[in-house]
DNA sequence: GATTAGCACTCGTTTATAGGGAGTGCTAAA
DNA sequence: TTTAGCACTCCCTATAAACGAGTGCTAATC
């Protein structure tokens, strides 16, 4: 069990640590203003936490810095409650004050927000389409052979994909084809549209058309493959900017994660729990994010996981002020979901 | 003037230089195999050639390594016509084998290709909208507080963007706001829709309906902000796995200039005159790419400038296979896009 | 006169060695 | 239980020496 100087020490080192990315001696703790104990003092309890894993040596005869298991210890007991400065509020407080005129602007704005003030890159899974639903969907011609289908959920999203006529399909039999959709697809929640598409369109489709594969064929791809999780991403170059991050590999392997590994870490950001969540260094499963920490936070609309903010920093990391930060961001942005729902 | 075997010797550092990115001495280049000469002659031509700057020392006693006026040289004198290997070729083939749905995925693609057949990174500015006319707008409903305006051009590309419908404003009254926008903005090219908004629409539309200023000011911000420059990248992060760059600060700031000067980089790709132009180290302006290479290459439709293709690799580059790949690259571009319009 | 062989010289790279300093672990005193 | 004192460890830097790749120059050769 650890005495109340020792969890004292540890959070110094863990401080420090975060502030300075150096190794911190017995000394240095010593002459810190509020610690009152000796160097030699300190020295035999940085032996015990260095014996407990919490904090480690560079080498032999280095300062210590905080392990892994450090940092769990420090964000899982020793945090502070953190209120955060005059300069962080208000900077969230007007990124919310504009009129909210599309979610995606919101979100998008939050993750640079996030990264501007912190100085790590930020990650934001767009609001999840699972109870969207679609609205309206509608197909028009652009030449004797190429159509544009545009599909609008009733959240203001628009997707789009461009498509040859097949031979011989004239307008009408397009207008056929839309209304048959529209009719049996709008209000439909946008994740049972591929199965509605199935079970109900098919076969009014096949007697409605003679250009029934193709048209189905477009439909199909159209609909099962256009509901990509939306990324935001803020400050991307920032965590690179680290000095914690000196090593040429470690620096490419980070930004080659950041840049094509989009799809991992969607799906890692919508597994999440709700509520925020802090992984450290191997705690990650990607192995590039090893020597980072991770923050996520999920937002919610009336109970329901609407999507998660993440945080990408070193695993020196400001947990206390992130933490902060993210608890009101996602705060804002499940009250501007609401309120644009109205 | 140089002679016969000074243009050869160049040539040999140059090439040898490009593969293998060390510095190459005369006892090397003279055991090449298509190489007659002694160490001893191939010194003192040397020793000329760095006195015209061509080439350089990293120290007194290191083998020799192109200078950027080296490389500027053997781009406008020694290149060797270069045809494409049969991965290349079917390479290209291969990926505009497919039937062209819509333009921005083939330049998507492309940008893919070259980045990857390269490992460089390739930037393509989209085609550029000058031409393209608008075809259709649209506004729906969401709910009685919010819509979506919708528009389509006769290329394929949507356009969209959510607003808070003006309280009072009812549904036949936004009817007729959109009847006289298509009325008399469909067929208009792209760049000439904000100045009819202003001479033709904005006198009808005050006529028509109590809440034009609100919709008026929407349509105004919809219409001329969203005439962006579309890059399309290809492997962000090939550049930077090139072993030119090896410091950290190098590394750092080429990454930022990747990911946040997009702007001036489209800009950049726009004012490039027609053909294939080739920037070396500081002939480039921006700062972030004076220690690479910038290969652009426009495409064209009907003798018009449509867009560039462009790719950023270290000075060390595959002149004579970039070159040529650029080359059939924009062709297939230009052919894809007469295709696409019939 | 052009080409080549030979050789001294330069300079980066590696290895070995020594001194300084920050910080520790341990022991003994307070 | 806390603290002062001290030997010890190991990084870091500086210095020197050996090595080697490559050059520049001179003199010999074709």
């Amino acid at each position: 069990m650890l005495t109340e100087r020792q969890l004292r020490i540890l959070q110094v080192i863990v401080d420090d640590f975060i502030q300075t990315a150096q190794p911190i001696g017995s000394r240095a703790i010593s002459n810190k203003q509020d610690v009152a104990y000796s160097a030699a003092t300190i020295r035999n309890d940085m032996a015990e936490l260095e014996q407990l894993g919490l904090i480690e040596k560079t080498h032999t005869s280095s300062g210590r810095i905080p392990s892994e298991k450090g940092y769990r210890f420090y964000v899982d007991h020793l945090l502070t409650p953190f209120h955060l400065s005059r300069q962080d509020t208000s900077a969230i407080k007007q990124t919310f004050s504009t009129n909210i005129r599309q979610m995606e602007e919101v979100v998008q704005q939050s993750a640079a927000l996030l990264s501007e003030l912190t100085n790590y890159t930020s990650i934001i899974l767009g609001p999840e389409l699972l109870e969207t639903k679609l609205k309206h969907i509608q197909i028009l011609t652009l030449s004797d052979f190429s159509a544009v289908m545009i599909l609008v959920t009733d959240t203001g999203h628009v997707e789009h994909k461009s498509f040859r006529i097949p031979d011989g399909m004239d307008h009408a039999e397009m207008e056929k084809v839309v209304n048959i959709l529209n009719d049996r697809l709008a209000g439909v929640p946008l994740m049972m549209v591929p199965g509605r598409l199935k079970s109900e369109v098919q076969e009014l489709l096949k007697q409605h058309t003679v250009h029934f594969d193709t048209m189905f064929a477009y439909l199909r791809s159209f609909m099962e493959t256009e509901q990509p999780l939306k990324l935001y991403f803020g400050g991307k170059t920032n965590i690179l900017m680290q000095p914690d991050f000196q090593d040429l590999n470690k620096l490419r392997s980070l930004y080659t994660m950041i840049e094509e590994e989009g799809e991992t870490i969607a799906r890692l950001l919508k597994g999440e729990q709700n509520g925020l969540h802090v992984s450290i260094g191997t705690e990650n499963k990607l192995s590039a994010m090893q020597d980072c920490s991770f923050v996520t936070a999920s937002y919610t609309a009336d109970g329901i996981h609407m999507g998660t903010v993440a945080l990408l920093g070193p695993t020196r990391m400001e947990y206390s002020r992130v933490m902060s930060l993210m608890h009101v961001l996602t705060n804002k942005l499940t009250s501007a979901y609401q309120d644009w729902q109205k």
